[in-house]
DNA sequence: TCAATTATGTAACAAAAGTCACCAAAGACC
DNA sequence: GGTCTTTGGTGACTTTTGTTACATAATTGA
């Protein structure tokens, strides 16, 4: 575990800070797919972003769901540290949209280490920065740009997180994510092929230039 | 200024930081519509708010706005600190919504108390999670509410915020804040009249029963 | 192999929101 | 009082997005 955490944090955590997670935290193996957390659910630790990335997504009550952005390595859930702290239910989902590696910290030490290390409370801060900051992209999204532009900005987006041009997603699934339907994103996603900027396949769809 | 603060903050704050922050703390008084932050500015200093409202929005490179949430007493700004600590641009508008009273802090004194306060870094975290649950909130509106709904819940927070169930706003500015069209708020605004949930007149508007 | 399931394409229509144009009332200013 | 500005009302139309319905192709699996 120490040499994971010195590869992806040791540059910005001091080397006691990194035995003392070593020591506490938990190695976890998520695989694909899995929910990591459920909307409701009450949270029993705070995630340390080894490998992988994670998909976190809001759900309204009728079952509309919206994914709100992505988690990347280095990254941790601010809302979940948000829930720790404050003991309520967590306000959104969280899946593994590929395989995982991460590590589980427990509640107490989070409040322990921002007293003790500089560089911990350093990076509880710049999280919580990073995800205000990736909830007004989100909202600038939504409340500013068509759908049109949020599909492109979504195929680029997840491209990039999967370091893979081509997408393995069904139509519906995209709907889901950008809360919409299928039958608008079939439209939109033909518009860009006859644009030459994709390219169309059962189960999958292939970036060109976008 | 000790005494506003122990009012508004003495049951969270120890006596110590109390003292602390009455003497780096500079008090300011803020009327009514003056901007606070504008995007794109360096700040300065992070604002504890005694009394008052602040209006917290955001605006896109067309120049199109969206109102974010308010902040009232006993709040700070999230976003700020955010600024504070990356020494980034503000990402957002603030604007004084109605008469305002708040004690500015110094930046590095964030850092210091962090470390040193226990409660400090309760009202940090605090904070923080309220302006995460906040923009959720806007989220869940933008996505999943049709225009009539945000409006309502609009007309209701700005009743709640103010106290005061005669809104002194002009049809375009409640457009603004949504940012819809001057048009579109008139023709739900007179739907709501007619449902005789309101009373439309010139400059104001009196909620009856939402 | 062949029926069932899943994914996609598309036409036709409906609803929500935005735009344009113009009018009229209220208030401001001289 | 009379003109100008601001604010609000409304009809007609467009654009964007969502819905319904149905067709067809690919894949699965008994």
């Amino acid at each position: 575990m120490i040499q994971e955490l010195k590869a992806g944090y040791g540059d910005q955590f001091e080397a006691a800070l990194i035995q003392e997670i070593a020591q506490v935290g938990t190695f976890r193996d998520v695989p694909e797919g899995s929910k990591l957390i459920e909307i409701g659910e009450y949270i029993k630790g705070m995630p340390l972003l080894i490998s992988g990335v994670i998909k976190v997504m809001r759900e309204d009550p009728d079952g509309d769901e919206l994914l709100l952005y992505y988690l990347e390595q280095g990254d941790t859930c601010s809302m979940t540290m948000s829930c720790c702290m404050g003991q309520t239910r967590s306000e959104i989902r969280a899946v593994a949209e590929t395989d995982v590696r991460l590590i589980m910290i427990p509640v107490r030490k989070m409040e322990e280490w921002t007293a003790k290390y500089r560089s911990w409370r350093n990076f509880v801060f710049d999280s919580y920065n990073t995800r205000l900051n990736e909830m007004l992209h989100a909202i600038d999204s939504i409340a500013f740009l068509n759908m049109d532009e949020r599909l492109i900005n979504y195929l680029r987006e997840k491209a990039r997180v999967n370091q893979d041009n081509t997408l393995h997603s069904t139509h519906q699934q995209i709907a889901y994510d950008l809360h919409s339907s299928r039958v608008v994103i079939s439209r939109l996603l033909k518009k860009l092929e006859n644009l030459g900027k994709i390219e169309l396949h059962r189960n999958h769809i292939e970036i060109l230039e976008l």
